[in-house]
DNA sequence: TTGCTTATTTATCGAATGACAAATTAAATT
DNA sequence: AATTTAATTTGTCATTCGATAAATAAGCAA
């Protein structure tokens, strides 16, 4: 039962290709560490977890603050599927349906202690992909949800209000907190997610209808 | 208008009352301090920004923990205010008038960076007076809440179930979530936190009827 | 003033940190 | 096998960290 990453009959041409596997296991074993530990943890401890001595990760990587950006850049930008935008917009189906498929394929992406300490960790450093993670939800997720939302109840196409766009944000958080409660705070007391999920969109979809058609908004 | 310390006709007694305050600015600089960097930054940092030595701390704390210890005190113990509760159970006002006042008023308690990148810090550190905190939030207001709810309703008096708490988390958490938007990412499009409180409640008591009236539950 | 007490600073220790240069090993190529 | 090239380790540096001891300054009682 041995696995040789390069089979007896294919001996060479393994150097680059595994200077750069070695590179990507090094950043995602990188995800886990700094995920558990904080970016304000060693390069020494990551070099231990690795296997490897720590000037060896100056080789790949110019710095640690290299390193911390492709993690980043492996958590926020790569676990991003471009698939989920059209999903929500997809008429063919009730809204309230396209949202429990999309929060439950979305969060089944980012529900794992890896992304959503990374995710934590880097939004108290105020970095700047971070900022753009949150406008990336906004546009691709809770405004196209709006203009759904517009649609199914029969309303004219006007652009998304502030206090709408928040009300959507509140029902995301919410969601959102579900897992950090879970994986973060381990608070969390059922650990049914569909049925979490489904509830959520049940009173976000009777508070957006009472919304939508009431009266003054700002 | 005046507003020496110390009077000029009580010139005396000053010394271990002012050991005491001191120990007390201390504690006060040292929670923006620790909001701001971080439980990981140093103490040379904080003694910068105290306008005194570093080894001075350690005249008044034993260690850096037992500082961040009397930090998170000050943060998770000294502002929690116990009249929240009793406001919940105030039968003489329908629920939802309630959970408006008492959201508004807790949010001005916990809704200012310093509270809020603590709890966030500390929470990714795993230390226990978060655990504890989580679980005062369940039985002090979650709880509370679903048990109002059902009398409101005219239901039968049953312990909540897993499932109901976590519902009520999902409210609490998506306008926290707003909070941390605002003040941690400063994505938070509505400054009205009125507004999105009553929003917020208006979706959660929709969805709570239907939910409590509803068949299955576990 | 003279002592006594307490707050504060100066100086320093040992460990840990990010980073770099040079030596060493292992693989690939000839 | 000999040679070249790349991967990895050894050794080390200047800083910074939490913490301690000793020296100094300041308030207070006599």
């Amino acid at each position: 039962m041995k696995h040789p990453d390069t089979p007896p009959t294919e001996p060479p041409k393994r150097k680059r290709l595994s200077s750069e596997a070695r590179r990507q296991d090094f950043i995602n074993q990188a995800i886990e560490f700094f995920a558990q530990e904080g970016f304000e943890s060693s390069t020494r401890g990551l070099a231990k977890k690795l296997g490897v001595t720590q000037p060896l990760l100056y080789r790949y990587f110019p710095s640690k603050n290299d390193l911390i950006s492709e993690v980043y850049d492996a958590v926020y930008v790569k676990r991003w599927q471009p698939e989920w935008e059209p999903l929500l917009r997809d008429r063919s189906r009730p809204l309230a349906d396209r949202l429990n498929t999309f929060y439950n394929v979305y969060t089944d992406a980012i529900f794992n202690r890896e992304w959503m300490r990374i995710f934590l960790f880097s939004g108290l450093k105020g970095v700047d992909i971070n900022r753009r993670y949150m406008q990336l939800v906004r546009q691709r997720i809770l405004e196209p949800i709006l203009i759904e939302a517009r649609v199914e109840f029969g309303l004219p196409d006007v652009p998304p209000k502030d206090c709408e766009v928040e009300f959507v944000w509140v029902m995301h958080g919410g969601i959102f907190y579900y897992g950090v409660r879970d994986l973060i705070y381990e608070s969390a007391i059922s650990t049914d997610k569909e049925r979490v999920i489904a509830d959520a969109i049940t009173a976000f979809m009777a508070g957006l209808e009472i919304k939508l058609n009431g009266p003054n908004q700002t």
